[in-house]
DNA sequence: TAAACACCCTGAAGCGGCTTCAGGGTCAAG
DNA sequence: CTTGACCCTGAAGCCGCTTCAGGGTGTTTA
């Protein structure tokens, strides 16, 4: 099949397919000797859907190549498995309580302007030029990120 | 102050201030006549913190703006202020419902494989092979970013 | 048969919010 | 006069794509 039914099968656009293969989470394809399309087979189209359910579950390019090793190396343990998926359920838990946080801050902010008057003695403004004293506590955010 | 001890003062870098300053999100500073060195001011640290609290509160640079643009029209009304609140506060709610989706897919992806094999017979593997029929859903995920 | 349109190709640049790097200049202390 | 802490600039790198520019191919329709 061409790119663009594969594409349409695994609910993903043509030009992340050509990323994928640039960035080795997918093999490169065979071409078409007359017009250089690449053409895929049921192997490419199962490798893919794998790809793109990790990534539904958030995972890094790093992760999934972990997993597709593991795939290709079958009589292996799967220890490692386990372990990668574990990690990134911790991961997905950090951002999960820094992200609570955040709304609760949010909503704490929020609540400074009930009635809206001018800028000059809005109290989300006024509450956003101190630094709320979180001393030490360098909120950096972790690295499960979004698109949008 | 050079920009060293400003950095040191609203607990980032000095880079991130260069780059605050070239984005314009911080007013280009004066400059020493003979060394070219950075000098700020005490309302230069207070749009710096202003501009971090933000910031860890997880909004963009373009909302920022927004909000740096309200500080300095104190005569104008704050509506817009308590909207953009909202619609971000809107934002990560949605991210976090979304994240506690991918945990508990995770977590029941993890329960595939309770007793470590070898990867052939994994669970998990086989599990990311299938795709999980969430028809239509199609799991992006939005755009409140962290970093690592 | 030619034009229109859908599909395919490549390589480079853009997104956000920084961080890192390369390659320098400045300044105070010992 | 050298060491080391600080400052400067501009460009590239990070991630996971998306978009753009500029073109070729292949099928359908007027």
């Amino acid at each position: 099949m061409k790119i663009g039914e594969l594409a349409k099968i695994a609910k993903c656009t043509v030009e992340t397919i050509r990323y994928y293969e640039k960035v080795g989470l997918l093999a490169a394809s065979s071409r078409d000797n007359i017009n250089n399309y690449r053409h895929y087979n049921k192997s490419h189209l199962e490798r893919l859907t794998f790809v793109r359910h990790c990534r539904a579950l958030a995972m890094s390019h790093e992760e999934i190549l972990v997993l597709l090793q593991a795939r290709n190396q079958p009589e292996q343990k799967c220890d490692s498995i386990n372990q990668l998926i574990d990690d990134h359920l911790q991961h997905v838990s950090v951002r999960i309580k820094e992200l609570q946080n955040l709304e609760a801050q949010l909503l704490t902010l929020r609540q400074q302007c009930q009635t809206p008057t001018s800028s000059e003695h809005c109290g989300i403004l006024q509450d956003l030029e101190l630094a709320i004293d979180d001393s030490g506590n360098n909120t950096k955010l972790s690295h499960v990120t979004g698109s949008h």
